[in-house]
DNA sequence: GGTATATTTAAGAATATACTTAATTTAGCA
DNA sequence: TGCTAAATTAAGTATATTCTTAAATATACC
């Protein structure tokens, strides 16, 4: 799951929304910040090595629009986490339910 | 959004797994990685801070187990890109959708 | 009180990340 | 061909991350 830690970057999640609103040559996406281009460059590497966006060449410029794959794996791994958490209730919640002390306070070491 | 730097580590990844699967003290989640002691207690101070996981104190045991809350914002922030994104399509798109070339290949640099 | 257990906090070292400037690649056009 | 534009790759550096061991904190039990 390369996935977060392509989006553990702040400046790479603000290229993905940026690309949700359409796709975007390396230039334009560059100005967007105030870093040098081979900065943003780097950055669009991870994020297609994370499959989040592709590049379609136009002449010399690099036109990045997103990837549906790098979402589609994100969605599958929180649907995932979510699948098995669901059903479950932690001590708390079993506790509130049936209206009794959380559990027995003492335990041997 | 401290959600994906959380979540950008493999071992951090793993303990929410883990803990999907139910609640856990720090003991005990640690038997599950060959790394140290304050290894595992400096990730659940990251996932805490990300309000992934919470604690739950009994006696000298730390029980860890999910918070809603973090899960909730990464799937807001998954949605919210998506709601952009969908409804554009890209450029190859139109253009199968049109049949016709995808844009005008020439441009002035 | 004194000792053992469970865990966290502190301090320091090794590795990874994100940036910079310089050099390289690729395409268009006079 | 030579020149300009757009972008990437290369090399080096500053900062962040992750780990370790040692010390501190808190609770239970005798």
């Amino acid at each position: 799951m390369v996935t977060f830690t392509a989006l553990a970057d702040p400046k790479r999640r603000r290229i993905v929304e940026l690309l949700a609103t359409g796709e975007m040559a390396a230039g334009e996406i560059n100005k967007h910040f105030r870093v040098s281009g081979p900065a943003i460059s780097q950055h669009l590497k991870v994020l297609r090595e994370a499959h989040l966006v592709r590049v379609r060449v136009d002449a010399q410029r690099r036109v990045y629009s997103l990837d549906p794959k790098g979402l589609d794996e994100l969605e599958e791994w929180l649907m995932s986490v979510r699948k098995f958490w669901s059903g479950r209730l932690d001590a708390l919640e079993r506790a509130l339910r049936a209206d009794l002390p959380p559990e027995s306070k003492k335990r041997k070491p």
